[in-house]
DNA sequence: TGTACATCAGTGAACGCGCGTTCACTGATGTAC
DNA sequence: TGTACATCAGTGAACGCGCGTTCACTGATGTAC
């Protein structure tokens, strides 16, 4: 019955198996959590329970919290990586459709990985070492974009300071959630930044 | 020598006022150690330490942690009304003289109570209560803008997402720190702003 | 004004809760021969 | 293939640290007469 007890043929291979699915589980089941409670909020012994393992069980793939939300992040790193290198996109951002679609991208990506993203803010707020991963991280996804802006003709700042601008309307919205369907979110997002970008409407 | 041992006319006023003291000194202790480590990594111990008082002393005046932010916030909330009442403003948005007025506003008072809106921020983050509370003060800080988006013609969204795209910009990018002095920052803020909601230059 | 008692702010050692972390143990899986 | 031993993932009770919180005590201040 039980998956985990189903012999093999190539044998030693399901003991690596089972820890696999432990590791996983505890990951699903923190990232539950992180969602509804937070991640500092969220004890060790809450995600062990609802992963349905013993609380001594964490240990033997994690070292800590801090661990777990490091492999989180590399997941999320290579969810991003994966995104980012897909597109062939258009990098003009004087066109609307070229910032609809990072909008878009970044839109979804945060809805998809949005307790992930929350873990970390709020680990970041505890922990030195997590602000700066997040804030490289954060930097990473950007590097992509700042090159965009140089189609811009008339920045409104200094082109590090205008793609601060960007990223804290967009990350900033984002986290509000305010009460506006996925579609009005992004228009509402893309009209905004283009205009600021640009000084124009469209 | 010590003030608090001067005997005064009136009697039975120095107890309070020393009480008054202590509790102050605490909240200021609090302030600093909020502004360096943060609330969540500061301990009561820790701030009554750096109060110069014992940890019981605490308890006298507040019954945690918690209670010790709200003082600090109702300081903030009188502060910023102080602020806003003050004004005899320019509320047409579509002056950006009007947005940079406010936009200064803001990031003088953000900067000048960074230590308690970081702490409020890193409370929302463990206690509903005060996610609530921040939420509220956000708003009540916002009322008075509202009304000012109407002199705007050619709002980017709905009058209240275009207030949260403003408040998301504004407030992220102080949070951001980017390495730029205040008047930079507040030019950057108003133009990007400025354009945003009127969809021109100026 | 003086004396005796009451009250209050402050003290700091001690207590105890919550939770992270350990570790001896179990049973299943892998290996050697 | 079978047997005996080794290894490993998982278990959960127990331990102990950190820190919030209490409380009996002190000395100063206020009050009553």
């Amino acid at each position: 019955m039980n998956a985990a007890s189903v012999r093999c043929q190539g044998g030693h291979v399901k003991r690596k198996e089972k820890a696999a699915e432990t590791e996983t589980a505890l990951m699903e089941a923190a990232k539950r959590l992180f969602a509804t409670r937070g991640y500092l909020n969220t004890k060790i012994t809450d995600i062990t329970a609802e992963a349905g393992r013993a609380a001594g069980s964490f240990y033997n793939h994690f070292s800590g919290k801090e661990e777990l939300l490091e492999a989180l992040l590399a997941d999320l790193a290579e969810a991003g990586d994966a995104t980012a290198s897909t597109e062939g996109h258009n990098p003009d951002f004087s066109d609307p459709a070229a910032i609809r679609f990072h909008v878009a991208g970044y839109w979804t990506f945060y809805r998809e990985n949005a307790a992930t993203m929350l873990a970390l803010r709020q680990a970041s707020l505890v922990n030195e070492e997590f602000a700066r991963k997040l804030n490289q991280f954060t930097r990473e996804q950007l590097s992509d974009i700042a090159g965009h802006l140089a189609y811009v003709r008339n920045l409104p700042a200094k082109p590090e300071a205008s793609l601060t601008l960007l990223a804290a309307t967009i990350d900033n919205f984002a986290q509000l959630r305010p009460e506006l369907s996925d579609e009005e979110a992004i228009e509402a997002l893309t009209r905004f930044i283009y205009r600021g970008l640009n000084g124009t409407d469209y």
